[in-house]
DNA sequence: CACGAGACCTGTTCGC
DNA sequence: TGCGAACAGGTCTCGT
């Protein structure tokens, strides 16, 4: 479940806590144990292992679809991918079986990353930037206002759908939310980014904005066996709304692969056009 | 630079 | 019922 909403959703549970538990600062580790050994990008286990124990969390925070926890003198840094999961829970807990790298704390409670696919990843470092320098302003980034978004499109050619999904163009999107916020924008998936008017780029940033917000403010979506509590999940336009009606227009929703992804939009309503100018 | 194919993984659902 | 194919919220690397 990892796009911005889910990861903003992770992040401010384990920050809070939930239910009487105490959130992650402050927390110190007491013992760690890596189940799979390719879940750490770096250090190698033994070394993770040892750098880890008796450090102290500080603060949790997001940076597109990256969980960035500071723990002095290191950043751990945590991306979800496809299936990953992570959570607080009570230290007589037995281990799940997709658990992949377990920290223990100091007030009987453990950090879980749970991950059945096994394509998560973390890195502890004290150079966070060299991970994250890569990527794009946060799709929420306030100081992101659509005059510097339309002259990002102007730049690109590409077709909107995966331009949208690349973290190195704008972080935070993934396949819900773009086909979520490219719906809300009337624009099609396969519009070429430059072929943009000011007013298209605008809406669209608006359009991604409240796509979102939404799905923040319903703690993101939960779908098949991957579940977190999150009903976003109850309010898509089009993603997996393959052959229902347009829930503004009636047309029937299409399905379609661009750059390899699973797309869904309204034909009616985001209707193709060679050049989106007038 | 843009794009497609293949990898990396496990689990569920679909089609015959 | 059974079994293989298709598909799943992501990204990386390689070839054209």
């Amino acid at each position: 479940m990892p796009e911005l909403p889910e990861v903003e959703t992770i992040a401010r549970t384990l920050r809070l806590g939930t239910n009487g538990q105490p959130g992650l600062p402050g927390r110190t580790v007491s013992q760690s144990h890596v189940y799979w050994t390719r879940t750490l990008a770096v250090p190698q286990p033994d070394v993770f292992i040892s750098q880890i124990q008796g450090l102290t969390f500080k603060s949790v925070s997001r940076r597109g679809k990256f969980l960035v926890f500071e723990i002095p003198p290191y950043h751990l840094l945590t991306h979800l991918r496809m299936s990953g999961d992570l959570k607080i829970v009570p230290e007589a807990e037995p281990a799940g079986s997709h658990d992949r790298v377990t920290l223990d704390l100091d007030n009987a409670t453990r950090l879980v990353f749970n991950d059945t696919r096994k394509f998560g990843r973390m890195w502890l470092t004290p150079e966070p930037e060299k991970v994250l320098h890569t990527l794009g302003p946060d799709a929420l980034d306030p100081e992101l206002e659509p005059a510097g978004f339309f002259s990002m499109l102007q730049s690109k050619k590409r077709m909107l759908k995966p331009l949208l999904m690349d973290q190195s163009f704008l972080a935070g999107l993934g396949n819900i939310y773009t086909d979520e916020a490219l719906f809300l924008a009337r624009l099609h998936p396969a519009a070429r980014a430059d072929s943009l008017t000011f007013e298209q780029a605008s809406r669209l940033l608006n359009a991604i904005h409240s796509v979102l917000v939404e799905g923040i403010n319903h703690n993101g979506a939960s779908i098949d066996w991957v579940y977190r509590g999150g009903s976003f999940q109850n309010h898509f336009n089009v993603y997996r709304q393959t052959g229902k009606k347009c829930s503004h227009c009636g047309a029937v929703i299409a399905r379609t692969v661009i750059g390899q992804r699973s797309t869904h939009y309204c034909p009616a309503c985001q209707a193709y056009q060679e050049k989106e100018e007038v």
